[in-house]
DNA sequence: CTGTTCTTGAGGGAAAACCCTCATTGTTCA
DNA sequence: TGAACAATGAGGGTTTTCCCTCAAGAACAG
């Protein structure tokens, strides 16, 4: 029992606002866990939209694998059940990964406890839904329900640093259509047909055409019903 | 300065989670913001979707109108701007709200003092964005950050038992598709025409634009790309 | 057992969207 | 001061979607 879990929880969250480096939220977020047992980082950038989640991955460290070895962070990813399950949570899970005859085996556990690797997964939830996931590891790791919400908020806080710090800049990837183009795509998406939105704007309906498959090159898309799809996706216009 | 402010704010934000009713989250949430000297409670349900952010209300309580009188949820909303400016939060935010010649004038303040009412907005976000907010509101409140970050959790938290309790519903209308129907629009949303789905789904063309019709006649839309729009708003399909 | 909904399929024709290219204005930027 | 790009418009033709109606079998509820 540590008596001022919360305390200590609260004061590194609230640092964590005003850090300044990926080292200092390491070490501060590193001094916070370790004595919880946790030996294990993953603070990832993600999406619930792409068929891969993870996006990016800001922190990796510890010995994810098991044997020692260096954690290839996209392979890692890539091959852990626990980090599909994350875009279905809407809370923070403890998970356990056994091996068996079969090899891993990844279970969401409700108390992890025993041999094995045991880990606690975060969601991290922002305006585009599910942004991204701090995952803490260990080989015996105190999982009581106070250690699990410090760990949230203190998995939360981390997150946004490092996203503030390292995060994607979307102005030149996600804003890919220029103002017009989104007009028009937005009176789409909004049931209008060519001729509407033409007579709407004052422009011609070859324009609008013109800037339909403007627009559906840009985006890489096939259809303008899946440029609706992807623009809403992407924040270009709501959904 | 309150020593167990932390301890306090996990130990309800732990039992909020097992609360089961509204009278109950009512109860332990005044005792725990009354000391801070919150006198004024709103949790409701939200989505940035809508052009009305707010979609219900599970509790409202104290004199928001600084008059005494009653609040009455949906005006109150209706006609603060903080309600508004909460769909564009990154995190929870205070505000004042002074009178001025030109009537009442809120703002968004780092640290909210002197007279006026006074309030924390906490955005609660998850898979779809935004969806809640809950207000802490008082003429004389703690606004220290600690107090901040105690207040969104506990917020959070409340607002995640209140909607637990009270929010799901909306089975009848919002599920208004079958799932070929379903199906069928997420592949047009996905780009591919009627061929390629009748192909992929095994149908015929003919099925494939049958569904397409009674989908934009179920959803109320003129074309199927707002048909897109309209069910990702909806959360038929995913963006 | 009858009415409703889901799923499937079709005929025939009208409308809309889509494809290629080309061209003229502005604006902005290196 | 050209290059690049946004915004506008068009010619000419192909493909796709959309509209109406009709229909039949299966599943399911009252």
């Amino acid at each position: 029992m540590t008596p001022d879990l919360a305390e200590n929880a609260f004061q590194l969250a609230q640092s964590l606002e005003g850090e300044q480096s990926l080292q200092g939220i390491k070490t501060r977020v590193r001094a916070f866990a370790l004595p919880l047992g946790y030996t294990r980082f993953m603070v990832m950038a993600a999406s619930a939209f792409n068929e891969d989640p993870i996006q990016n991955i800001y922190w990796a460290e510890g010995d994810w694998l098991g044997d020692g070895s260096a954690v290839r962070a996209e392979d890692y990813v890539r091959h852990c059940p626990m980090t599909r399950h994350v875009v279905e949570a809407r809370e923070p899970f403890f998970w356990t990964k056994v091996m068996d005859r079969e090899g891993e085996c990844y279970r969401v556990v409700r108390m992890p406890r025993g041999p094995g690797q045991h880990g606690l997964q975060v969601p991290v939830f922002g305006h585009s839904g599910l942004e991204g996931a701090v995952s803490f590891g260990g080989d015996r790791i105190d999982a009581a329900p106070r250690t699990r919400m410090a760990l949230m908020l203190v998995g939360v806080a981390a997150f946004h640093a490092a996203h503030r710090l390292l995060g994607r800049v979307p102005e030149e990837e996600s804003r890919s259509l220029s103002d017009r183009e989104r007009e028009v795509l937005a009176w789409v998406a909004a049931g209008r047909r060519h001729a509407d939105i033409a007579a709407t704007l004052g422009l011609s309906d070859r324009t609008i055409e013109n800037h339909l498959r403007r627009i559906r090159k840009r985006l890489g898309v096939a259809t303008t019903s899946q440029a609706v799809q992807v623009a809403i996706r992407n924040g270009e216009i709501k959904a």
